[in-house]
DNA sequence: TTGAAAGCGCTAACAC
DNA sequence: GTGTTAGCGCTTTCAA
């Protein structure tokens, strides 16, 4: 047999790539297996089609030469490229790690790949990364957060590039809708952490923020938070709504020190990220404030840290997993043209562990209500 | 003007996408601002080859029609994607988060796009998510790990794919080497960390290990801890070999239990991981060990949840950061035909917090030695 | 059942 | 300088 070594025939004009020999194309194997080009690609895409014995013949030239089709150049005909882009506020903030990973096994499960970009919060990059997402044909884009420039909507409008997006902040999406959205109940997640120091009997609730800078849902958990405490006809001054720069210890700690330092202190903490906990715990030992018996603390996220803290953070779950097999889903009946619902929001829960008591000198405090349902 | 809404030609035979109307290509473009598609091209490509007069007009029509060029049409001409793959073992370990990071930053940077598959550890599936990549036509792959099947590097070999291997196991990449790999000195971190508990004072010291499944990182230090407790002349028997079966607390506070229950008690406990740490810590503090007084914890890692345990972790810092950044480095200069290192190992580096200390029964305790150095 | 040929949108010779 | 044209690798009519 000549062709045992396919060397590439001498004349070829084609181009080897500059990494390396050209690889097999559709023309290889059709040469190798003595059939037109037409043949293989039915052979690969319609077998019923062909005919048994060449169907062997090029299945057999396909496994000799290694023969991996070129997506590239199916996409061009089918005009769809079987990925998504995903653009990320960041990839610091651990929290939408979980998400990310509900979204890749939802795509990978469906057969497309997954583009990640993060644009660290910077809205002019993630329209420059929508725009390069949209160039390399993306099937759709799955976008995080909702503080967008407005050439954004418009981008994906023009374009009309399926999109959902995830993390809204519910405000934002109502006013400036821009198609699909899936969110967490910020508000109300904090509203509910704010009315279980409530039921417990506290009456000085204060506020500890993770930064609010670009960062919606953050905000929204904030300023709900001092509403519900104003709801409930409770005085919140200034002091007792601490902001901290960022979420690591040092930061929070400073943060934690101006609620702990002001002349009247609160007997309860509510927080806008579990993360911020391990801070304010920190200062608190540091001061050797018992948690909860001197203070009460209830967290936001349900991350793993919370699991660990001591004492365990009673917190608010937040389904961040569930959000994005929801957008990643959502997506995906986008783009096979099913329409999905306009903004869904998630519901929270309330997870009771270990880091919330009556306050010390609780008049209305019900402690038997406490119970851990989880750990 | 004629062309001021220029709907798609009526007998135009551009199928539109099923998801919109037809984007405009270059053909398009052309046609309204009066000149040839190689011009456009020119435009887009090498402006100063255009006289000045019909550039403008062709950048109008382009601004005019939102034109976005499709870059699959251009790989297919340049045989380039400008698109990375990155293959990891799972997302629910974090420790990779930063890693990740590291490398959207860097391609991000160089105009690549970076492709993420998860494949959950399983060595089949990792292959099979090769192929795809392969398929995709990324002009790199980033793998993470050095758990394959011998049909990957075959895969990789055959087809030429540039790829570099993160997180490697010393071991494995000397044995069977796959191409650049950057590895963290695994075995010697949990030495490290042995001899810190040894240089403490401490002969009765015990290892708990993360799952060894698939996970040659953790097996290595598992392993050499072991290796270098019997080093330093000391025992160490079975009981005090723990395996844990996950890292969440549950699981670790059982593999803790066995450590703790058996009959002679370790004064010393060096972890394969941080996130141990805290299972371990809560397990503790149930039976009112205190730490570091009645035992000394070092973890490896140095992830965010040791700067924030109780008392904070003394672990040793793995520069997953650094590991990112170097293998999407080495991976855009093996694209460009620089050969980067075979296999560079980074360094450890002890950091020291406050959950070592002398044991209780010190003979050797030089307490004076121990100080933090970060926090 | 198969093959020849026309593109997908773009770039790069090669003429003019 | 600019236009014409030949592909990149593949799928898909349309004939045979």
């Amino acid at each position: 047999m000549a062709e045992t070594r396919s060397k590439p025939s001498k004349g070829s004009k084609r181009a080897s790539t500059r990494t390396g020999a050209p690889k097999a194309t559709i023309k290889d194997i059709a040469r190798a297996a003595g059939v037109s080009v037409a043949t293989v690609s039915r052979v690969l895409n319609t077998p019923d089609l062909v005919v048994a014995k060449k169907r062997q013949a090029v299945l057999r030239a396909l496994r000799r030469h290694d023969y991996i089709p070129n997506q590239t150049a199916r996409s061009m005909i089918s005009r769809r490229s079987r990925a998504i882009g995903l653009i990320l506020p960041t990839l610091a903030n651990p929290v939408f790690v979980p998400a990310i990973a509900a979204i890749e096994q939802e795509l990978d499960r469906a057969g497309y790949a997954l583009l990640i970009n993060c644009c660290e919060r910077d809205p002019a990059r993630e329209l420059a990364q929508a725009r390069t997402l949209i160039e390399r044909g993306m099937d759709g884009l799955l976008i995080t957060g909702s503080e967008h420039l407005p050439d954004l909507p418009a981008l994906l409008a023009r374009h009309r590039i399926p999109h959902v997006s995830q993390d809204v902040s519910q405000d934002i999406a109502l006013d400036k809708p821009m198609g699909p959205s899936i969110g967490l109940d910020n508000a109300g997640a904090l509203a509910a952490a704010v009315d279980h120091l409530h039921a417990c009997g506290h009456r000085r609730i204060a506020v500890l923020s993770g930064p609010v800078h670009n960062t919606p849902s953050v905000r929204d958990r904030f300023l709900s938070a001092i509403a519900r405490i104003r709801h409930h006809g409770l005085i919140c001054p200034d002091a007792w709504c601490a902001v901290s720069d960022d979420y690591d210890n040092h930061s929070t700690r400073i943060a934690a020190q101006r609620l702990l330092d002001c002349g009247e202190q609160p007997t309860a903490v509510a927080l806008t990220g579990d993360l911020l906990a391990l801070g304010l715990i920190s200062e608190c030992r540091a001061r050797s404030l018992d948690i909860p018996r001197d203070l009460s603390i209830i967290g936001c996220g349900d991350t793993n840290m919370g699991q660990y803290a001591d004492p365990p953070l009673t917190t608010i779950h937040m389904p961040f997993v569930e959000m994005g097999r929801a957008a990643a889903r959502d997506l995906l009946s986008l783009i096979e043209d099913r329409k999905p619902p306009e903004l869904s929001i998630l519901p929270h829960e309330l997870v009771i562990r270990q880091s919330v008591a009556a306050p010390a000198n609780a008049h209305s405090a019900k402690t038997g209500r406490l119970r851990t349902n989880r750990l």
